[in-house]
DNA sequence: TATGAATGAGCTTTCATTCAT
DNA sequence: CATGAATGAAAGCTCATTCAT
């Protein structure tokens, strides 16, 4: 068996494997979650094993590159003036369906405080959202980062499919209890 | 040195297995999750690895024999006229705080065609009471069951110790979220 | 690329097994010492992977089941009345150019507490033989253990082949030292 | 976004990072051994891997880098009338409990000609100097090494802590052993 | 029919060594 | 010449599933 070994393609390639090592675990922890193989992962980024580690020492630095991006995006258009609430929300919203690793972010089971610090920056930014708009006595920051969390696990859960649908449901539901 | 071997107690045994297996399953599905180690099973039961795949030929056939009692008992305290629909919901959460696979019986996601039946079973459950329930405009039985399944998935992902009082918090959301 | 699966041999192999996992961790750890690859001891017992830990949970109890039998033999050559110190000594030696893990034994680094009671057992085997003894004022068990640890060091780090001379040498050294 | 680069500093950097290699070699060969990882070295002494491999070809080299001086300073002592061969062992033994990874030099176990070359002048050190001191008829240098090959890879299996303690008692057995 | 051992695939992590720039 | 990223071969360990007895 001679399995041709790939070539060393050099420093050069670094920014490409470390982009390549970004776009598949976006896609894997996408479909797979939280909890999927970083060697599947580095397979399909098509990188060696090892810059996989080189790049990333953990799952939780890996998770954290592949959604800095999104929170920042987050953040910059929460801050704008004509953004409502709703629309925060349902970008989130969107987040979660579209990479079911996201909860990661929303509820962080690991112990890792950058995790933990990205997740105060969302809940953060709900806050300051919430004392600008009109809302229930009962609507506050940590029960909106609940009702995400649940809503993130559930989707977790089901075909990528149905996520969509099922998000609009729940949500539903879930911005009622919520008092918004 | 060859250990000796338990003795093969034959087919009279049957029963005192298949019962032995599933209070371990029991035991351990509420302690490690659903995901837990099949070989774990067997050995707290005291049963071989092999007896397990005879009794039950997969995972799910193991969860649907672990709940089948816990939802007759159900059904049938649904069925007193005394029983409200606070009690039976109360039931189902402290089944969900006890046990996390719970959640596969409320929201199946293996494709077993038993388990989707025992969902429709404990839906039907909720969809009788409603029916001799005052509650708001907003409340159905599909919207239950996943208020329920979120509630579910969010106790699955934190420490056990936090779960119940997780649950209050959680239900007092969804609750006014269902319009019960 | 196809790889014949090793045919499952049934349970009926497992003393065999363990027959062979003991004599593989035999040679491999006498060859290549106490921290060898636990896959090169199952492969060249030919035996998978699982079945090594089935049997030997972790490392220090292969080591323990490799030595125990040594370790007995010992003990009851050294109880015989006309068994001479020098005569436990050089038996001991025997085991520790026969095997450079067997300083495992002698001096345990795991914190493993069967292998300083393996150890304890060897140190009271020389104490008692001391006390029957006329030596030098000097000598003592703890001494004793220390010089065979200093021996066992040293063999380990050399050529198989040059191991029996190299022992002769230290311990007419360690000897001396040792007030015999 | 891509981390800066270090500057390639050109040749005139050559000396610098040879010298900042054995350095580090020094520290991480005391600290974590002999079989410490080559990156780390190379990583504390801030130079590239690949420039680690063109100064040092492999790991006997860089030991032997390490020691050069060291071996110098012992050499240059023991030459002078005034010390005595309790000196030099002191100093020997010092070495010994600072670096585990001395024991290459005075026991060198890569095959490498260089190392043996270097052991060759430690014992001719000391041969010297035993012609020049009043000892037991025994002692000799051969022994001498042998003795210190003990003594140093005993020290290598344990603790840090517990090194200069147990140097002390392990050495007042050898010396006896010795015909000091 | 029960038993429990056997099996190996699959995942994680670490490092020596190579090589494009 | 320096740089440091790339590479994959180990090695450890866990478990689902099969199968001889």
């Amino acid at each position: 068996v001679i399995a041709t070994r790939r070539a060393n393609r050099g420093p050069s390639a670094a920014a490409h494997n470390r982009a390549a090592l970004i776009a598949a675990a976006r896609d894997v922890f996408a479909s797979r979650g939280f909890d999927a193989p970083l060697s599947l992962i580095a397979r399909r980024a098509g990188v060696g094993q090892g810059s996989l580690y080189r790049h990333f020492g953990d799952r939780a630095s890996l998770v954290l590159a592949v959604f800095e991006d999104n929170i920042s995006d987050l953040e910059a258009r929460s801050a704008e003036p004509s953004t409502t609430l709703d629309d925060v929300l349902a970008d989130v919203i969107d987040q979660l369906t579209a990479s079911v690793a996201f909860i990661e972010v929303i509820n962080p089971v690991l112990g890792d405080q950058r995790l933990v610090a990205m997740r105060d920056r969302v809940q953060n930014m709900f806050a300051r959202k919430l004392t600008h708009t009109t809302v229930g006595a009962n609507a506050n920051p940590e029960d909106l980062m609940l009702a995400l969390s649940m809503l993130a696990t559930l989707l977790a859960r089901i075909e990528v499919d149905s996520r969509r649908e099922v998000a609009v449901r729940a949500w539903s539901l879930l911005r009622r209890g919520l008092d918004l």
